[in-house]
DNA sequence: TTGTAAGCGTTATCAA
DNA sequence: TTGATAACGCTTACAA
């Protein structure tokens, strides 16, 4: 058996005091005399005592926690743009004083124990197990009536991080997929550009539309906005993406907006192999961060860019809103005016 | 004021039992009769209860939570090869009934409070808050020796997942430079590379040593290995780089391994921009998955792969061997012996 | 300035 | 099969 981690009661009896006498010369509350306190920390360093977090969270009704529920699973952790967000959340969390609990779907139902589901569903709904004083919520899946009654019943003020989703009642972070997509069209349509290809992740999704609408808007009238929706999470794939390139070539636009940086850097490898040459055949324009990987590209790909550690820093600010009882609201990340990059050309 | 959160001892009141009754009834327990099980069921679903963790923690001294300590920050996260292993591992724990806890280390100190140090350290003896039943340490610094025994004392089960270092007294997932470079060294020297360019990380680095190591056997008596050494987290940053390989250039290798593979891609295209042709002129090798946005390159970057989500699994395994209270022990991450890709060619 | 004691929500032991 | 009761480690009125 290995000895018992010091608590309170041991220090209490090392020095001959109560363990609430500990407890106050700990917190450095005043009423305790200065000799006491001496003592009282001597002997906590000595023992190596460590304050119990768990007990102190229960007592206080608090602690400290924010859960991170990650809707379509841990790819998330490592993706460019959810990983950065997390991280900057996180960052912002930490130098608060509170610490990220990450929450993932259940992969396969455990079913070895019955009981277990009313302990842990896997679920969203997992994020009211006591353990959190509030939650974040990344990804697309609009949760179910079910989870958002459980949540909205237990109290924990929720931040969705959302692409475009509005979930009522919540405090939001929205991606900006329609402003951002406006300026995009704005951009092209100064350096007069009419038949614009979009390259999208999945017909109808919100994200889509609302993507689609912004390019048109700010495209303007006359301006043929050409759809791609590719129907899956793996965005890179080439095989995936060549026959969607190659049908959209054959509708001659003159620039293509990608939804996603990573993806860009594969069609333009595609386009090189074609010999459509950028900026001069095709132009091109996408979002987010540059790729590490793709930082001396020649051309550099043209981006409109988003603070995405300030982002993360922005949800961080809604979750403390939640926190101290402040109305819920909706924010949305801003995203560079000026694209930068190599891959522009007027028409 | 929002009604509180219905415990177990609403429901007993509400079934006319006893809270001890509730919670057999719960959990499970078979001496409980099949009327009242049902009543208390009902009245849990009715009443919207959900267990609070942090209280069951309490008492049963284990919170089914693992900590994870990223010790050069929150960037991690998001980086190819750790954000890759902590999604493995946040999957293999979250399989099994854990969550993860993020621990980050301050970046700046709070000197508001001054109990608060007492608290919260900010550092790696956090694991030791009573929060978690075990930890994962992810980065490269080796612990303070202060570290190392709060640690040791404080009876956590820790797993250290370090680039090449060895924590005594802890379990350890390697990354297996060693082994990695010396599988590179080999399959160079069957090519009849004799001049081999190495670019890595930190001069005098254990990793940099070992790696080095490694290459100079598989590659054999005989061969000359070409050392660069980047004195930089900022892999991927073109104006680093270009003085780096011109110099490199100079010594004319006719291959060169390339420790990240990020940073293989701004090689690539720096060597473009310079006329140096791959593979003709020059072989490339690289460790680690490929990045998404390279998976259309011409020619297409050669990698010895490593399953990084089956490497956080293995992590995870040591957590658990860790908590069963089994004797630690040392893992390496296996690297496959074929390289892919068509970046590699005779000499 | 310190001691006493109640309580956070749960589980577990012992009686009944 | 159920009820009382004592923890788990900590905080905090209230009393002394």
């Amino acid at each position: 058996m290995p000895p018992r981690r010091p608590t309170i009661l041991t220090i209490a009896q090392a020095c001959g005091v109560t363990d609430g006498t500990v407890s106050r010369a700990l917190r450095g509350d005043p009423r305790v005399r200065a000799a006491t306190r001496e003592r009282v920390l001597a002997a906590a360093q000595r023992l190596g005592y460590r304050p119990d977090l768990a007990a102190r969270a229960l007592k206080q009704g608090r602690s400290g926690l924010i859960g991170v529920f990650c809707d379509s699973g841990p790819w998330m952790l490592h993706n460019g743009y959810f990983g950065r967000l997390l991280a900057g959340l996180a960052a912002a969390a930490e130098a608060d004083g509170r610490r990220l609990m990450l929450y993932l779907p259940k992969v396969e139902a455990r079913s070895d124990n019955p009981a277990h589901d009313q302990v842990s569903l896997g679920g969203l709904s997992d994020l009211a197990d006591g353990r959190v004083d509030a939650g974040v919520v990344v990804g697309g899946h609009p949760p179910s009536a079910a989870d958002q009654r459980a949540l909205r019943q237990s109290g924990v003020p929720l931040v969705w991080l959302s692409p475009n989703e509005a979930v009522p009642g919540f405090s939001q972070l929205l991606s900006g997929s329609l402003e951002r997509s406006r300026q995009a069209g704005r951009i092209l349509a100064a350096l007069g550009h009419r038949r614009v290809g979009f390259f999208g992740l999945f017909k109808d999704s919100r994200f889509q539309r609302s993507s689609l609408k912004g390019l048109r808007e700010g495209l303007g009238p006359g301006a043929k906005v050409l759809e791609v929706a590719l129907e899956h999470w793996d965005l890179t794939d080439p095989l995936r993406l060549e026959p969607l390139l190659d049908a959209l070539l054959k509708q001659s636009p003159s620039a293509v907006v990608i939804a996603n940086a990573d993806q860009a850097s594969v069609l333009q490898d595609l386009l090189q192999q074609r010999g459509v040459r950028v900026p001069k055949d095709l132009s091109l324009l996408s979002f987010g961060p540059r790729p590490s990987g793709q930082r001396a590209r020649q051309p550099l790909l043209s981006l409109l860019d988003c603070a995405l550690d300030q982002g993360g820093a922005l949800a961080y600010q809604l979750v403390r809103e939640g926190l101290e009882g402040r109305p819920v609201r909706s924010l949305t990340l801003e995203w560079s005016a000026q694209p930068q990059g190599t891959t522009l050309a007027k028409v």
